[in-house]
RNA sequence: GUGGCGGUAGCUCAAUUGGUAGAGUCCCAGAUUGUGAUUCUGGCUGUUGUGGGUUCGAGUCCCAUCCGUCACCCCA
């Protein structure tokens, strides 16, 4: 690997041995969206670096020192590859009107960007998929979210280690009531703090309370809880959420100390988390954010919505042994010599015309060869063309697996014989 | 951004105290010159990640750098 031609770091090449896992992944959340009634967005990789300080926080690590921004030299303009989907598709909805008549359900996916150290199940270039339902004001919404990603979870046969996580953040006067209260707390206790915590006692506080350093558990234990400093409303809203778990039999944990890392959160968050991925076990996550449509220009609407990483979802898919077979042709196609080549490309035509996979052998070789190709390509049937055949209008088809000896007919014979009419297996992934 | 571990053939991995770089697999060709998993025979592939240094001599020791990996930080 002495070649300087390399990938950017931490972003990756999607080979054709891991593109039937996406694929499978990709065709099952299309059907699973409809369902919910949910329309796709599709908005540019590159925003205003604007949009994203605005939307997601000036102070907050990703637009501190994880965004890909750069000065387009032509005009001048300062430039972001999107870290993340969600200002996005507000700032769209926003510029096309969309909310005039109502709510909207949306949803997105696509490459995201940030410049972190690459480790597992996180890359510089990495996917996410996510929905957002801009204008939608009551709880019933961010239920809707929860049980359609449980609902995903079932079909996709990883529910068994996916759990989920729930905490409610309140409006923005309790959060800043909360916050007084814990930097006041944690001023108190300023000989427990760790250089971390120390450096983000006036940044980012609650932060704090995520700390994974032993010696501080029993500080952070008794700090004060959000909890305690949320209004009627905000409570009322959360009880509601709860209700509707319990009434589709969705298993929670309260986590007092789940705060999400994006500013425009407020009331419900949750996190969908997996033991099996290593430190990066966050495999989906969102809640609500009422104030940011407003805050990015818009007419206020409130809204809900959540992102899922698709190379971690995919990582757990493989750990639990989910693959998809490799796509196989129904037929491969032999042909040596000359005549035969030219009647095998017209063969492959008229076989595709009835509705099979025919893959053509390219590039020559004897008989010999090209056998040991059809046998690795999977292909059910060998169809077999030499001058012999050519000359006559015929092929010898030949069955790879299973019984069957091999015959010698007309083309249109062929057809028949190579299975067309019957559901050709390759279609469907499982 | 910080720290631990690692980098040898396309892939999985060997190589005593520094002494000429190997195996399996894959691929190619042949074993009745028109026929596939098997078996047998033969063959191909490397600037040992890169660049410096020490040495008569470096895959092996030292430094730097890149990449990977795991964790921290952060997040999907």
């Amino acid at each position: 690997m002495s070649n300087p031609l390399r990938a950017v770091r931490g972003m990756n090449d999607l080979l054709p041995a891991e593109a039937p896992l996406w694929q499978y992944f990709e065709t099952l959340l299309h059907g699973w969206l409809k369902a919910y009634g949910y329309r796709e967005m599709r908005t540019p990789i590159l925003e205003h670096t604007a949009l994203f300080k605005r939307a997601i926080g000036e102070v907050t690590d990703i637009v501190e020192k994880e965004m890909y921004t750069f000065v387009d030299e032509l005009n001048g303009e300062s430039m972001t590859l999107r870290p993340e989907g969600t200002a996005s598709c507000v700032r769209a909805a926003i510029e096309h009107t969309l909310l005039f008549d109502g709510g909207k359900r949306l949803w997105y996916a696509g490459p995201m960007f940030r410049h972190e150290r690459p480790q597992k199940g996180r890359y510089r270039q990495f996917h996410q998929f996510g929905i957002e339902a801009l204008g939608f004001a009551g709880p019933d919404l961010d239920i809707e979210h929860l049980l359609m990603t449980a609902r995903l979870w079932r079909l996709l046969g990883l529910s068994d280690c996916i759990h989920l996580e729930l905490n409610s953040l309140g409006g923005a006067e309790s959060r800043a009531r909360h916050r007084e209260k814990l930097i006041a707390y944690f001023q108190a206790h300023e000989a427990v703090l760790d250089e971390d915590a120390k450096r983000r006692l006036h940044s980012n506080p609650l932060r704090i309370l995520d700390s994974k350093n032993p010696t501080m558990q029993a500080m952070v234990e008794a700090a004060p809880r959000l909890m305690d400093e949320l209004d009627e409303a905000a409570l009322a809203h959360f009880d509601a959420v709860k209700q509707g778990l319990d009434d589709a039999g969705i298993a929670y944990k309260i986590n007092p100390r789940l705060v999400r890392g994006l500013d425009y959160y407020n009331d419900t968050v949750f996190e969908w988390v997996t033991d099996r991925l290593g430190a990066q076990g966050t495999v989906c996550a969102g809640g609500r954010y009422d104030g940011l449509v407003a805050q990015l220009g818009g007419k206020p609407a409130p809204a809900c919505g959540f992102a899922m990483g698709v190379e971690r979802l995919l990582g757990l898919l493989a750990e639990v042994g989910v693959a998809p077979p490799a796509a196989a042709p129904d037929v491969y196609l032999v042909n040596v010599g000359l005549a035969a080549s030219r009647f095998a490309l017209q063969a492959g035509e008229t076989l595709r015309d009835a509705g099979l996979d025919v893959v053509l052998h390219g590039g020559g070789g004897g008989f010999k060869s090209q056998m040991k190709k059809a046998d690795a390509s999977g292909a059910r049937y060998a169809v077999i063309i030499g001058d012999d055949e050519a000359s006559v209008g015929e092929v010898s088809v030949k069955p790879l697996r299973g019984e069957g000896e091999q015959q010698r007919v007309a083309l249109v014979a062929a057809v028949e014989l190579c299975g067309a009419g019957v559901s050709p297996a390759s279609t469907d992934l499982f």
